[in-house]
RNA sequence: GCCGGUAUGGUGAAAUUGGUAGACACGUUGGACUCAAAAUCCAAUGCCCUUAAAAGCGUGUCGGUUCGAGUCCGACUACCGGUACCA
């Protein structure tokens, strides 16, 4: 031992193992292993030009170490990675340098496989999968097919944000306060034929699927707001002398007697049916136009100044009170959700009673308990009916109930449910993206492409830059355009649309159990062994598209036969961010990015995934913290030193093992429930009390090794083989604790008088309450404490605590 | 606005069913080793008074429940995230 060195070479244990590891394919996952299996799953990347960013190790990490402990206990894991590789920023680079975006993917998903190996990951890097492989990208074309085929696919006008100086058709994110993301210029509003999947036809199936997500409570609702289902009634308002009647949708129709007037969006149809009848029409056109114009971001900001023009020449009839109210159209409500029109109740709503208030309209109270001349009451709890005859006195839901049955009875309105999810957007005028594999025909319409002629394939060519007209660049490439009829022959035009992004990552997680099939998307057989995703995380940012939308292509997949189950995740979990040592969100501008490899090169992938673990508590956001680095280095240069105190006795020492099966015990839960920083700190903690003994047995150190092996692999493997063994640590056996050796046999009682801690010691295990007072109030101490005062009374907490009571 | 979350030393953070607040680290200070430095080891480290001990104070603010509150209840403030005229 006298060549030992005190601190290890990271550079080259790190390496040595990642080699053996790898090219041993030893994380690969088994078909039909007779073993039980766990599907753990990490949301694959897109593989940016920049790399592995800090987030993706605390993203990985989790499910890293969840994976090895599995394997670790004897299961058959499958943990693997893919690229999300399709989107703008790449289709940016690639104008800009005269790439091929191929090109540059191909690159970006070599270096990132490269880093993300050099972390110690242990995925299954032979089931990788590239969402823009054109393998791939054939089933994500043919399940929209098998979509189209099941009427969930439609094509209907929009509108969209349009940058016309990048000429691209902008998603809300990219544009927001009305500005475009990359140049800064406005986007104006563009009306486009786009196509929808009809997701909100699963709105009701996505709800009740939550039952079965295992996620905490914060994850649960962001997706149940975002489904937003809400349940009211539909009435329909008749228009005076006229055949038209005016539909809404209410959540409080036992409010209908306060009901005073009644507000239509500014896209609402009626305006067109009943033009002849409107008196003011250039005004109401007026409004339409300037309402257009806005954009969503302006529609949002105005909101506090409600806008709106009564309809003159027609009055609507509240079907409840038979009196005639009057019509307005305004851009407060909504086209797209509901009916397009309401009820305006001003008395107990607020948007109405700004309305109202600024139109000078009638407000008439129908809940009792608040004050009608000040703002709108909208309490449901408490509230009782007033000024509505048919239901006075009735409490809100008493009321709503009955409504809703004289509405059924006299055939003006039902009980109805609505959703806030709207339907999923489906394309984008780019060209990195999926192909739609749709024809279109002169004499036949729409076509879809016949399943045997997928994919359609993105042409490799040299100019993909945009076009004036905001179509995508696909539309200037003749060779691909054109085509013919799959139906009649003749030659037809292909969709040059491309799919969103949020298209290949819908499904990912059912191909990477049968990554090489090209008969199907996966095998029944594969899917039946491999089952659910047991554990999934990834970020809070994902918890409501991504996981909607993929869990609506699985039920969908599974209505039509193709999946077995029709949930795909049992458990979600998300992390929390890390921000820059300033605390603010990492970002280029702000300069504040740590670079993972950096550390790595620095310190070597055992600190950096230490640390990473320990920062913080796994699911809250925290600052990064460079000099906590070292913190880590030094921990596992500690056990590393300690190697040569390590004889070769079997068996725990004696005066370590209450503390070790004390830490299986702790690390293990922590582990299991995301608590990587106070399992790494019980780990220190051993260290420590290691290190107050002059010599620790074999056993004492592999346990240790075994347990941190999961968080930091490399050096335990190699100490690990330092010890003899010509096995690897990866294959061992995960620890178990002995119940039995938990018991201590002295314990630190506190003595407290009035609550306040006044003295402590050591006694024996399990004493009963009167040995615990007597002692107590045999203290020194304590004596002082009570002498002169009257005695109240006594508590004992046994094994714990005793507290006096005195006045 | 609404819905969540969070608030604890100089810093990142721990704390089981209400029962020793600050585990584990970082940093700082002092010491050992060294010609010196780095590394390492040892000690101290919530605040206040103090030579020291003891006492006192202390988990965003105010109040409550309790023998006992970081933890439970009520009111409030700040920050972070989500959402946004959803009828």
């Amino acid at each position: 031992m006298s060549e030992f060195i005190p601190s290890f070479d990271e550079k080259k244990i790190e390496k040595k193992w990642q080699d053996i590891w790898y090219s041993n394919r030893y994380f690969n996952a088994n078909d039909y292993s007779e073993k039980e299996k766990y599907y753990s799953l990490v949301e694959f990347p897109y593989p940016s030009g920049a790399g592995m960013h800090i987030g993706h190790i605390r993203a990985y990490l989790s499910l890293d170490v969840i994976s090895r402990k599995r394997r670790m206990e004897g299961k058959n894991v499958l943990f693997p990675i893919g690229f999300d590789a399709f989107g703008l920023p790449t289709e940016n680079y690639a104008i800009q340098n005269q790439i091929h975006p191929r090109i540059i993917t191909d690159r970006n998903i070599k270096t990132f496989i490269n880093q993300l190996k050099s972390a110690g990951f242990s995925f299954d890097f032979t089931r990788m999968v590239d969402t823009t492989d054109p393998k791939y990208y054939k089933w994500t074309q043919w399940i929209f097919l098998k979509l189209y085929e099941h009427g969930l696919v439609y094509k209907s006008k929009t509108y969209v944000n349009f940058c016309p100086s990048c000429k691209v058709v902008l998603s809300n994110e990219e544009s927001q306060g009305g500005k475009c993301d990359r140049c800064d210029n406005d986007v104006v509003q563009m009306e486009k034929d786009v196509w929808f999947l009809k997701i909100t036809d699963y709105a009701e199936k996505l709800l009740k699927g939550l039952d079965e997500l295992e996620s905490n409570s914060r994850i649960r609702m962001e997706q149940e707001k975002w489904i937003g289902r809400s349940s009211g009634a539909y009435i329909n308002f008749k228009i005076a002398n006229e055949e038209e009647t005016l539909r809404v949708f209410t959540t409080r129709p036992d409010t209908i007697y306060g009901a005073t007037f009644m507000v239509i969006a500014p896209e609402h149809h009626a305006i067109e049916h009943l033009k002849d009848k409107i008196e003011n029409l250039d005004e109401i056109k007026a409004y339409q136009e300037q309402a257009l114009m806005k954009t969503e971001f302006e529609r949002i900001e105005l909101a506090k100044d409600k806008t709106g023009v009564e309809i003159k020449g027609i009055k609507a009839i509240n079907p409840i009170t038979n009196k005639e109210i009057p019509v307005f159209i305004s851009d407060y409500v909504m086209i797209t959700y509901g009916t397009g029109a309401i009820m305006a109740v001003p008395a107990h709503d607020t948007r109405d009673y700004e309305f109202a208030q600024k139109y000078g309209l009638e407000i008439v109270e129908v809940i009792k308990g608040g004050d009608i001349s000040k703002e709108a009451y909208t309490d449901t709890e408490q509230g009782i009916l007033v000024n509505s005859p048919l239901i006075d006195g009735l409490s809100v839901e008493k009321a709503k109930e009955k409504i809703i049955s004289i509405l059924n009875e006299k055939n003006i309105g039902e009980e109805a449910i609505q959703y806030r999810m709207k339907d999923w957007a489906f394309n984008r005028q780019r060209y990195w993206g999926e192909p739609i594999p749709i024809v279109y025909c002169d004499d036949c319409g729409i076509v879809p492409v016949p399943y045997e002629d997928l994919p359609v394939t993105l042409p490799m060519v040299e100019k993909f830059i945009p076009t004036d007209t905001g179509e995508s660049p696909l539309a200037n490439i003749d060779s691909f355009t054109k085509c013919s009829c799959p139906k009649c022959g003749k030659e037809a035009r292909r969709e040059t649309d491309t799919m969103p992004q949020w298209a290949g990552s819908s499904w990912y997680f059912l191909r990477y159990m049968d990554p090489h099939n090209d008969k199907e998307l996966a095998s029944k057989e594969k899917m039946n062994y491999w089952g659910q995703v047991d554990w999934y995380n990834g970020g809070m940012e994902h918890v409501t598209r991504h996981l909607i939308y993929s869990r609506f292509w699985n039920q969908f997949l599974y209505d039509i036969g193709v999946v077995v189950h029709k949930e795909p995740y049992k458990k979600r979990t998300a992390q929390g961010l890390i921000l820059g040592s300033d605390n603010e969100k990492m970002s280029k501008s702000r300069g504040n990015i740590v670079n993972p490899m950096e550390i790595i090169n620095e310190y070597g992938a055992d600190t950096l995934r230490t640390f990473v673990l320990f920062i913080s508590d796994y699911e809250m956001s925290t600052p990064w913290n460079d000099s906590g680095v070292k913190g880590a280095r030094r921990f596992l240069d500690k056990i590393w030193r300690m190697f040569p105190n390590v004889t070769d006795e079997v068996g725990y020492s004696k005066d370590l093992e209450r503390v070790i099966h004390e830490t299986i015990m702790g690390v293990g839960d922590d582990l299991e429930n995301l608590k990587f920083n106070t399992a790494i700190a019980k780990l220190m903690s051993l260290v420590n009390e290691y290190n107050k003994q002059e010599k620790v047995t074999r056993s004492d150190y592999e346990v240790l090794l075994t347990m941190l092996n999961p968080i930091a692999p490399h050096i335990t493997e190699e100490l690990w083989s330092m010890l003899g063994h010509e096995t690897l640590l990866v294959f061992e056996t995960y620890p178990e604790y002995d119940e039995s050796k938990l018991v201590k046999d002295e314990i630190d009682l506190i003595i407290s008088v009035n609550g306040k801690l006044r003295d402590k010691m050591v006694v024996e295990n399990n004493l009963d309450e009167e040995k615990l007072k007597k002692i107590a109030l045999g203290r020194e101490k304590i004596q002082a404490f009570i002498e002169g005062k009257e005695f109240v009374k006594i508590i004992v907490v046994p094994n714990k605590l005793v507290n006096i009571v005195v006045k």
